[in-house]
DNA sequence: CTGAAAGCGCTTACAG
DNA sequence: CTGAAAGCGCTTACAG
């Protein structure tokens, strides 16, 4: 391994000072063009690039965006990851990524406040609002994606989001099965104190009660697959309590009540039973589910994330929330009015 | 927002030099318990927290892995990037993540190489080949995985890798469809030049060969659900000529030409057609794909890319190329011997 | 437009 | 065990 190629070395060979190698890679520094074109000339000769941690240190600025994610099962994260990363490269930021369980939630705070982010984006359901405050009390940028910040009684530290308008997708879901018909409709929540879950539910509930109803039976899935699969089991236990409907929190557990409800409970999707998801994954297209949805617009609230996070770096600090709408997308899971 | 707290700050108000509070944060310095532990008690108290860019620049050693990915449609990458940053955490590392499409390959590389990563690991088919090799001729340790290196004509840069035994996988099943009476194979290949797709290709040729004989057919989905599901109504179009078995180069594809099959050309899986995949992806899993296939080991091989980063970064220089063993999983998309 | 110089916040020999 | 000092590789006023 070659010793690190400086400034210096650069300098040396296109004989001018060491400022003049920095300038000649600042852009808008004033450089003559000239100077300028010899001293990439004399890098590119030496395979020299500026070292983005030394510019870091003195300019305060990482250029790094932490993301934290929780579980990567539900493909909606992977579409966030891979749509927000790649905006943020042509922003010219760059992604730490952090995987996180709830339990070590306090060992990744500390390790993204030692790497000197930018910001952070948090997308993951199951981090604590402390860690969002502990953040934003170090005075680095926060923005949470897909959920909301809880107001807590002690720690009134407000933090920016960015959401689906999940309420409105929620009484979406309510009107539509409604409108159809269906005269039982359970509930299948995702985490009992996620943000996202509740507003959705919340919607649905509004919807009904609109209609002087409300949802007959609810149960709790964790955003798992299988816990999904058993809360399913369990709605549908008794034959003559049974569903009409089965509005959830995510596709990824739609899809798991789909399985479910045909391979286990020998159910037709939507003769015998309606279900609805929320979010609309590639998977929900495939044909084997079909699935009837509310598709959360990625790029939207990406393009949220990005202008909430640099008006944050830019100095702003009262936080923000913005809620992008969502679209009712009808596929093949909600029985036609019969 | 705050100015910035430094080991200074630390150091007057624990009455120490700064030096000594570097050392407080540094395991294995030699510094007094009870120095030490007055340090910590003022760090606590004013929320200090070294500043890791510092650090990088003057150890040269960032505990940065850069983690260069395509596209995440196919699930088994977000798996791998869910086990190899928890793990890389769990080392002290940290993993900054590039989604790049094929054309900015070079821009990705100048970026990485300016952050000082550690280490690569290359988890993209489409990345070229001399995007490794920049960066080893750079003097920074690349892995490649799920894919191997092009001994190329001109620079012969042999680069480290971990893939799964793919010949072997092949092999296994050429042999399981030979063995379950299938006479007419199909080969649907992901990428022309991927050495993963063309390992397992030449492992499903050599069983057939074994016995005689040959996959009777052959067409190129690219990775992608769309074109997987156009070359299996190519490869399925005179019902003279139609295969009884299609093999197929990974699970995303082969559950874009199950859809198909079923739901486009009217066929019954297993009974007038068998299909098998590769990977193990979650939704091989799930009732309505119960996809036979075969599993690459993602713990292994995240455990085999770690060693081969560390021992890069310790300063082996020889590339090693580990393969790890695959299995086959038996599940209803093959028919049984008739 | 250009160079000399200070400084970003640390680590690490070197003395004591 | 501890402190003073040099230095990691840059950026950026400040003069000229």
């Amino acid at each position: 391994m070659k010793a690190k190629l400086t400034a210096h070395d650069v300098a040396r060979l296109a004989q001018v000072s060491q400022s003049a190698v920095s300038r000649a890679f600042t852009p808008g520094a004033s450089v003559a063009p000239e100077t300028r074109e010899r001293i990439h000339l004399a890098a590119r000769q030496l395979g020299y690039r500026p070292n983005a941690i030394a510019r870091s240190l003195i300019t305060r600025r990482s250029r790094i965006i932490g993301l934290v994610m929780s579980y990567l099962d539900n493909q909606f994260y992977p579409l966030v990851i891979e749509r927000l990363s790649q905006a943020l490269q042509r922003d010219g930021y760059h992604v730490l990524l952090f995987i996180s369980e709830t339990a070590q939630a306090d060992s990744v705070l500390t390790d993204i406040l030692q790497y000197q982010v930018d910001g952070i984006v948090l997308a993951s359901t199951t981090v604590s609002s402390a860690l969002a405050n502990d953040c934003t009390r170090a005075g680095i940028p926060v923005v949470l994606f897909n959920r909301v910040a809880q107001i807590g009684a002690m720690g009134r530290y407000a933090t920016s989001s960015v959401t689906s308008q999940n309420r409105a997708g929620g009484r979406m879901v309510g009107e539509l099965l409604l409108r159809t018909g269906h005269r039982r409709i359970a509930w299948l929540a995702g985490e009992e104190n996620a943000s996202t879950s509740l507003e959705r539910e919340a919607g649905l509930c509004e919807a009904l009660a609109a209609a002087g109803q409300e949802p007959c039976a609810r149960a709790v899935g964790h955003y798992d697959f299988e816990q999904a699969r058993r809360a399913v089991l369990a709605l549908f236990a008794d034959p003559a309590t049974r569903p009409d409907a089965l509005a959830v929190a995510n596709d990824h557990m739609a899809i798991a009540a789909l399985e479910t409800l045909r391979g286990e409970l020998g159910l037709r999707v939507p003769h015998d039973v309606s279900v609805v998801g929320f979010d609309n994954v590639p998977q929900a297209a495939w044909p084997s589910f079909n699935l009837t949805t509310v598709q959360q617009d990625v790029d939207q609230m990406v393009d949220a994330t990005r202008a909430l996070l640099f008006e944050h770096i830019g100095g702003e600090v009262v936080p923000r929330s913005v809620a992008v709408p969502c679209t009712l997308i009808e596929r093949g899971t909600v029985r036609a009015r019969q």
